[in-house]
DNA sequence: ACAGGTTTTCGTCCCATAGTCTAAAACCTC
DNA sequence: GAGGTTTTAGACTATGGGACGAAAACCTGT
């Protein structure tokens, strides 16, 4: 998945087992990460031809141009395909909550605005740029970084550059309830 | 899994498949819920042998026999099957924060104090049954049940007792970071 | 019967985190 | 320099959960 377009844009992608291929390697083939920024498993499931499917998903950061054969997901894509994409987005929508996963969706460097638009192409939902910086840069995942943005056309004051201290997916918060005493 | 005698106990079970067996078939006998309150996919991944293992996670609430060969999770455990072992008890943990899971380890109507002391065994530090009992009240999670349980031997207060409301898996919380503005 | 101990239950206070709102800062164009 | 725009910072508020203590309801022993 990825951001584009101020949208959030599902890609598909299928990799089946050539004949006479190990199954280690067929993963390997499969999984083969190249331009994403994150990739996890979903879920294993025998699909309705009887063949077993092994769902990925991954996450491409603007820019980057993908190899291989994606296909967007659109009005067209086959019900059994739109299923693992609306679990993926939940999945993907849980997570920027509580983890630091937006790496995967933000380029290397970005402003809290950029940062706010990708949430809310994520979200589905308006999100505020106070909260979103007060919170993520109090969790540690966003650091600052030198420089500033020149302004747009319409002028504005300079907004200050930030990126993800971690680029790999890291749990922020150990959910506040049932938290061991202290 | 299961909390048996104050302690977390791991159960663990090979199912594999058989000659001439489809697919399908494997998979239906190898999650074969039977017995077990709550059934959720890990991951899959390929054993060092080479063949291809789909790890299922399962609890059984206090009470019900186990049918089949299951063998508790000790020291002699192999390294392979106690990391997964390992991710499944984090995950349970995680999610007992934040849903409903905990009906997958209680008995069908319970004391706050019994449910309490699954929680201890479960997460591995003390938890508050006064929080506990808020908490999940709150959230709509339990429900009261007409009665008492009796005092033990050295008295006290007889305890109300409750039930779980629903006895499938719910997310109780939407997070509270990031949540949409009203 | 009553004193003392136990367990459960309820209420209050406190703290941490996040949402809301407003103002200030820093830039643009006209 | 006036007015508009975007970003940034601060104060206030709401919510959810932890800590603590007291009351309720029961037991046993004298």
């Amino acid at each position: 998945m990825r951001v584009h377009g101020g949208r959030l844009e599902a890609l598909l992608r299928r990799v089946g087992r050539l004949p006479g291929e190990s199954l280690a390697r067929a993963l390997e083939r499969a999984i083969e990460v190249g331009q994403l920024a994150h990739l996890e498993q979903l879920e294993t499931r025998i699909l309705r031809d009887g063949t077993l499917a092994t769902v990925y998903l991954g996450f491409a950061r603007p820019g980057t141009e993908l190899t291989g054969d994606w296909r967007v997901v659109g009005t067209r894509t086959p019900p059994e395909e739109r299923e693992l994409v609306g679990a993926a987005q939940a999945r993907l929508r849980a997570k920027l909550s509580y983890t630091n996963l937006g790496f995967a969706l933000a380029p290397e460097v970005f402003t809290i605005s950029e940062l706010r638009e990708l949430y809310v192409a994520a979200l589905g939902h308006d999100v505020s740029a106070t909260n979103l910086q007060r919170v993520l840069l109090r969790r540690g995942a966003l650091e600052r970084v030198d420089g500033h943005r020149a302004p747009g056309r319409t002028g504005g004051r300079p907004a200050a550059l930030f990126r993800f201290a971690s680029q790999r997916l890291e749990v922020t918060d150990e959910f506040a309830a049932l938290r061991p005493p202290r």
